[in-house]
DNA sequence: CGTGCACTTGATTGAAGTCAAGCGCTGTGG
DNA sequence: CCACAGCGCTTGACTTCAATCAAGTGCACG
């Protein structure tokens, strides 16, 4: 699954020039410090994030006010809150730079418009929408079936780079644990 | 979101009529009975199975033998194994008819085939797979947030069809709960 | 009239949550 | 430059939720 995405690379590089032309000129660069937010919730994702450097999270927060975090986004990712984004609704989730990031951002609209003169887009959109599907399957499939060790540990092992750059606090969010039981399970062993 | 499915629908029956008869010739009727399997692991999903009538169940087998039921498809759902499917790999999961059930059967090869002469299909395409990919995070956030009784009284109250139609122990697996507590959690109450 | 299957009920165990206190940085203001 | 405030994390005590193991019920069907 993950040779797709070199896939998906691969079909974005050989994109013919005039596809190419177009889409830079619906982007832009920019930059978020630390802690800033991409999105906030009741706000309707009309940008897609590409990630060129640093790290967000995406978050939402229960009626009791807890913060979950859904995913992370490094370098390479692309980070939108995917209903929202598809269906042009208000978002439930919070995007949030957690650290120093750099994106590009391509606007929602003009997106959608370009999709109809170059058809290659659409075809790149549901190459990274299977992406994302496969990868939420992954993810759900891990909460069906592991505890709340087994989940860490395949964290652990298959994104170091998660743990060594992300606060546990988060981290926990993440895997769907209290912060106290991630804190006792890096203890043992 | 669910109204995506009607514009899904929509987007269907108005499609060209070049498109729809070349749909037609690709697409085959079959029945399969109570119990029969429309794929079984290790098979690659080389169809996808609109279903008409009767109801199916997407399930994985673990290491330790036990079953995991990932998905139920109803009249008007498509049931494939999306990750063997897209990547044309062995199949993780079986798809198993547990009532009489009655599909169109479409074929991977022929349609991906048609793609590149009725554009409208990719677009189709995508939007089943945005589709997918809203129901997989909104099933990921009831796990992720809510405990057995509470993934259970939601299924309860949006899904009442389920509970009349499939057996309690396919339930408990849907849910990821064990048979004796979704028992216990319907006996209070 | 059993045999098997779907489900229930009870007893016990174990995993993980909550509440509460404490530790060790880091950074800031007096 | 020290003091202490705040944050990220750990540790301990206790509780709660849900899994497992084990019987038992009731129905369906050969």
């Amino acid at each position: 699954m993950n040779s797709y995405l070199t896939k998906i690379n691969n079909f974005i590089e050989n994109l013919d020039a005039g596809t190419q032309i177009a889409l830079d000129k619906i982007t832009e660069r920019k930059r978020f410090a630390k802690g800033e937010f991409l999105l906030r919730q009741d706000e309707i994702c009309r940008q897609s994030f590409f990630i060129e450097s640093g790290i967000v999270r995406k978050f939402y927060v229960t009626e009791a006010g807890k913060e979950i975090t859904t995913e992370f986004c490094f370098a390479d990712d692309l980070a939108v809150s995917f209903q929202s984004y598809t269906l042009q609704t208000p978002s439930l989730e919070f995007i949030q730079a957690i650290e120093n990031t750099q994106v590009i951002v391509t606007d929602y609209e003009p997106f959608q418009t370009l999709k109809t003169n170059f058809p290659k887009l659409i075809e790149l959109d549901l190459m990274m929408t299977e992406y994302y599907a496969m990868w939420l399957e992954e993810r759900l499939q891990r909460f069906h079936t592991l505890d709340a060790t087994r989940r860490y540990q395949k964290l652990a092992t298959e994104q170091p780079h998660f743990i060594r750059h992300i606060q546990l606090t988060h981290i926990a969010s993440y895997l769907g644990i209290s912060l106290e039981t991630l804190s006792r399970i890096r203890a043992k062993k």
